[in-house]
DNA sequence: CGCTCGGTTGACCCGTTTCAAGTAACGTGG
DNA sequence: CCACGTTACTTGAAACGGGTCAACCGAGCG
């Protein structure tokens, strides 16, 4: 008897803590500026925290599209795959991100998104999304403000390869995680990095071998410190002037 | 008298050669699917048919956002402005395509849209677009389509900025292009750049003597006739080939 | 008609890639 | 828990592609 209360307990507090109203990321997520009753009923239609391994794959090109993916916790990478097998990193998302959005056009997704920690997402059935934003505007204009958001972002990426060098990209791309970080309660000027070389690299434009002598620039400059994964931020401003142009 | 009923004649003419229902874009833009009625509803929130002139700009980096905006005719490029005034082209847009859509996250537009011939499009308030496609689904997941559409596009921009020689980007936007072309009507074959080499350099990550240096390579290999701006493809397979793997 | 702007082409230079060697961290199985 | 093999990372030297600078040409416009 005991047991069984506990257990059930147990279950209720799971549930609780899945739903969009106690979620800590409602104000990166869907909900933002939904009421009590609308966050329930957008709750209502998630599939709460389903799991994914470090290394494995919540979309593949080519899959049927049926749902959006919101982070939960963890982190992914995106990419593209040309003909011949090599990648092209389309984007990192970390919690409170929408994943799966390029998908809707074709209904078929175009990139290959893979779990870069243990990870949580939350499935968002996308007809039944577009049903309920019908009843609720605020939801509807927030899904439009994050699909947009994801097109200036994706502008910022173009501007990058498009405009700066080797060291003027690394350094944007830092201040960007830096940036992200700090929105999500996490230290702005120490945090690690989830990717390989390689991963930055492809994101970049650029080899791993450039990747890695533009941190070690950066350090010789006393702008960061670099032991592996881990980096320092020690002079936002000077990062900042460094891109600053663009 | 005869004056003024031929004036009225030619009004309502206009009147009804601008509407969505009778417009030849229907099957590119916003109405895509939607019934008569459903047209005429979509129809009757559009401004249809300003007139902007070469040269002109149809928005503002910093504007505040109000709508969107439909090229019914012309030809448009959108760029980011850096804090030293270079330009990086962040897109050419064409008739039946829809600009605007990266200033729905910030409410601010962050492109600079200049007319690169004299064109029309059509304005749809934003706003009122969000309310009646609660009203019309077909509407609002054709939007959901298009935005979509923009990230996927940005994404091969992406992909051709990240890994492609010169060459081949230069092959890769001219059969965008074609394609593009072919879609509207127009020969695949055989077209005319509205555009400048500084601007196709900007937008794919190359200097202008690198644009021309790499029209005439693919000249000099027999693929296309470059005349001025005057473009013919003469082998859209081998030119195909040049970027498969991408 | 002449000026301006856009485009082409050549020569040289610089930054990134490529190739290569060596080292450090990590995960696995004994 | 350690030894091992694998993967990730760093650094150097040489090669190459695109950028830069400069001269010239041609079309379009006032």
């Amino acid at each position: 008897m005991r047991n069984n209360i506990s257990v059930l307990k147990k279950y209720i507090a799971s549930q609780a803590i899945s739903k969009c109203a106690s979620c800590s990321l409602r104000e990166l997520c869907l909900p933002v500026g939904l009421d009590a009753h609308e966050t329930e009923i957008l709750s209502d239609l998630i599939e709460h925290k389903c799991k994914i391994g470090r290394g494995e794959y919540l979309l593949r090109a080519g899959m049927r599209f049926k749902s959006l993916y919101a982070v939960r916790n963890g982190f992914f990478k995106s990419y593209i795959l040309d003909s011949e097998g090599r990648q092209q990193v389309t984007g990192f998302y970390m919690t409170g991100e929408l994943l799966g959005l390029d998908a809707i056009s074709a209904e078929i997704h175009t990139c290959e998104t893979v779990a870069l920690e243990d990870s949580e997402v939350c499935e968002v059935p996308f007809e039944r999304l577009e049903e309920i934003s019908c009843s609720i505007p605020l939801l509807m204009h927030q899904f439009h403000k994050i699909m947009s958001r994801e097109i200036v972002q994706d502008h910022r990426v173009m501007v990058l390869l498009g405009n700066m060098k080797a060291e003027e990209r690394i350094a944007a791309f830092l201040l960007n995680l830096s940036d992200r970080f700090e929105k999500r309660g996490y230290s702005a000027t120490s945090f690690v990095l989830r990717m390989t070389r390689e991963e930055i690299g492809s994101y970049l434009g650029l080899k791993l071998e450039t990747v890695s002598r533009s941190f070690s620039k950066l350090q010789d400059e006393g702008m960061i410190t670099i032991n592996n994964k881990h980096v320092e931020l020690h002079d936002i401003h000077r990062l900042t002037r460094k891109i600053s142009g663009y």
